[in-house]
DNA sequence: TATATTTGACCACGA
DNA sequence: TTCGTGGTCAAATAT
C-alpha cells in the first residue's frame, strides 16, 4: 500500500473547491447554499468550510482504450488494480456488536428436494446464457472469463456451493470461483438484488481491510430510510466467511416474485421495485419464508436435540448436502475437519466424525473441500467443550449450541476465553448455505485482540 | 437515461 | 497530538 502510494504518479491532483456554506449543513442545505452563495471573494464571515472535496480523476482502464491524452499518461504510471487487494490470510474478527441479523428459516423436506430440483434448472437454464433483460442483471457476469468457468464449474458446484453461499451476492462468488483463478471472484461480489435474508442490498463500499486478503464489502438495505447495513468479508477462497449486520429493518421484507403456471418464477415480477431478477436463489429464499408452518413443533424437537437426547428425523436430502459440506477448516490452531452433521441425529455417524475431526484430516475428501482461514462452525453432535482459534488468534470456548427457530443447522454459541471478558459470538449458517457462515459477535473484549487472548486466558477446562 | 458498482478520498474514533 | 484503521461518501464508470 504503501509502495503503491510511492508508487503513484500524480496524473491529475484533485482539485479542491471550497464551498462557502456552514458548516456541517444538511446536503440540501448545503446545496440551497452553494447555488444562492457568490463565488469566493464573499466576505470571510461566511467562509466556514463544509466540506471540500477533491474531485476524484479517473481513467478508463480497458484492454484497448481509445488513448485519449491523459488516459496515456495514466498508461504509463503504475497503476493499482482494484483486484490487489489479494495477499493476506482472510483474518475475522470484529469487536462489532451486531444488533440485528435475520434467520434462516427452516425447509421442509419435500421443499428442499423441489427447489433443489427447481433450483439446479433454473440455474443451468439461465446460468450458461446471457442473461435476458429479466434476468438478473450483474455487471460482471458478462466477462467472458468468468463466464466460461462459471460454465465449466457448473455441474459439481450448483449442488454443493451454489446453494452454500449466505446470499445472492455470495452465490455469485461462489458460481464465479475458479479454482485455477481465484482472483476471478474479486469483481464478482455484488449486485443489488436480494440476498438469502430475504432483503434488497445495495453496495456502497468496498475497503481492504487490514489483514485480510479480501476486501470487505459494505451494504446498505435498499428499502428507503432503512438504517441497516450489512458488511461482508470473504474467506481465502472467495467464499463470505463472515456477514454482520447493523441496525435493524424498518420495513418487512420484499416480497418476492410469484410463480408461474408451470412452476417458475415469472418473468421480470417486482415485488417492492428493488428486485429485479429471477434468481432461483430467490425463490429459494422466498419459499423458505413460506414454510414457517411446522417451525415451532420441529424446534421444540431439535431443541432437545442439542441436548444430546433427542434425535431428528433427519432429511436424506439435507443429509446429502451436509454431507458434501464437510471439509477442511485452516484455523491458526491447525487443520481441522468440518463435517456439517450438526445435531441432527447423526449420532451414529458422529463418532467417527469426530475422529476424523481430530485425525485432522477428511479422508473421504468427498465434495467440498476448502481450506478457510475463518471461523468454523464446529457442529458437534454434542454441545461439549470446545476451544477454537480464530485467525487473530483469539481463543473461542464453545459454551452452547442450538438449533434455533428456521435454520436447520444448529448455532453454536462462543466465548472469548480472555479473562473476564465478555465477548461473545455465534457462529451459524443458513439452512442452503452449508459453506457460509454467519458470526455474530455480542460484547466487546477486554484485551487487545490484536495480541489475541493468548497471554490472557481464563483457566480452560479441556 | 437510469441505476448499480467501483474506488479514491474524507472523516471519526481509538490507541 | 499523531497515527492507523474502519466506515462512509460521492464522482466516475459500467451496464
Amino acid at each position: 500500500m504503501d509502495n503503491k502510494a510511492a508508487e503513484r504518479v500524480v496524473v491529475a491532483r484533485p482539485v479542491a473547491s471550497r464551498p462557502t456554506c456552514s458548516s456541517f449543513k444538511s446536503f440540501s442545505d448545503i446545496l440551497a447554499c452553494a447555488f444562492n452563495t457568490s463565488p469566493p471573494n464573499m466576505s470571510s464571515e461566511t467562509t466556514k468550510v463544509a466540506a471540500i472535496r477533491p474531485k476524484t480523476v479517473r481513467f478508463k482502464l480497458k484492454d484497448n482504450p481509445a488513448p485519449s491524452p491523459m488516459a496515456k499518461i495514466s498508461e504509463t504510471a503504475p497503476r493499482t488494480i482494484s483486484c490487489s487487494s489479494s495477499d493476506n490470510l482472510a483474518i475475522s474478527d470484529s469487536k462489532t456488536t451486531v444488533l440485528f441479523k435475520p434467520l434462516a428459516k427452516h425447509v421442509s423436506k419435500q421443499t428442499v428436494s423441489q427447489l433443489s430440483h427447481i433450483g439446479n434448472t433454473n440455474l443451468q437454464n439461465c446460468l450458461p446464457h446471457p442473461p435476458d433483460k429479466d434476468s438478473i442483471q450483474c455487471p460482471n457476469q458478462g466477462k467472458d472469463n468468468v463466464q466460461s468457468a462459471l460454465t465449466s464449474n457448473l455441474p459439481q458446484n450448483i449442488t454443493s456451493t451454489v446453494e452454500n453461499s449466505q446470499s445472492i451476492e455470495s452465490s455469485r462468488v461462489t458460481l464465479n470461483y475458479s479454482k485455477e483463478d481465484p482472483t476471478l471472484l474479486h469483481s464478482q461480489v455484488s449486485c443489488a438484488q436480494p440476498s438469502y435474508d430475504g432483503y434488497n442490498w445495495r453496495k456502497y463500499g468496498q475497503k481492504k481491510v487490514k489483514g485480510s486478503k479480501y476486501p470487505r464489502s459494505y451494504y446498505k438495505c435498499t428499502h428507503p430510510s432503512c438504517p441497516v447495513k450489512k458488511k461482508v468479508e470473504r474467506s481465502l477462497d472467495g467464499k463470505i466467511a463472515e456477514i454482520v449486520y447493523k441496525g435493524e429493518h424498518d420495513h418487512p421484507k420484499p416480497q418476492p416474485l410469484k410463480l408461474n403456471s408451470s412452476g417458475t418464477p415469472g418473468e421480470g415480477s417486482i415485488s417492492d421495485g428493488t428486485v429485479r431478477d429471477t434468481n432461483p436463489k430467490l425463490w429459494l429464499y422466498y419459499l423458505n419464508g413460506q414454510i414457517e408452518g411446522s417451525e415451532s413443533q420441529l424446534e421444540n424437537h431439535i431443541e432437545k436435540t442439542c441436548q444430546g437426547t433427542v434425535t431428528l428425523p433427519f432429511d436424506p436430502v439435507v443429509v446429502r448436502e451436509v454431507h458434501t459440506g464437510c471439509r477442511i477448516s485452516d484455523n491458526s490452531c491447525g487443520l481441522s475437519v468440518e463435517c456439517e452433521e450438526g445435531s441432527k441425529g447423526l449420532e451414529s455417524t458422529g463418532d467417527k466424525l469426530r475422529s476424523k475431526r481430530r485425525g485432522g484430516k477428511n479422508p473421504t475428501n468427498e465434495a467440498d473441500i476448502s481450506i478457510e482461514g475463518v471461523y468454523e462452525h464446529h457442529a458437534m453432535a454434542r454441545c461439549s467443550a470446545d476451544i477454537e482459534i480464530s485467525g487473530k488468534g483469539i481463543r473461542w470456548r464453545k459454551y452452547g449450541q442450538k438449533v434455533v427457530k428456521g435454520n436447520l443447522y444448529p448455532r453454536s454459541y462462543y466465548r472469548c476465553t480472555g479473562l473476564k471478558c465478555k465477548a461473545r459470538k455465534y457462529v451459524e449458517r443458513a439452512s442452503e448455505v452449508p459453506d457460509s457462515f454467519i458470526t455474530t459477535y455480542e460484547g466487546k473484549h477486554n484485551h487487545d485482540i490484536s495480541l489475541g487472548n493468548a497471554n490472557h486466558v481464563a483457566p480452560q477446562m479441556e
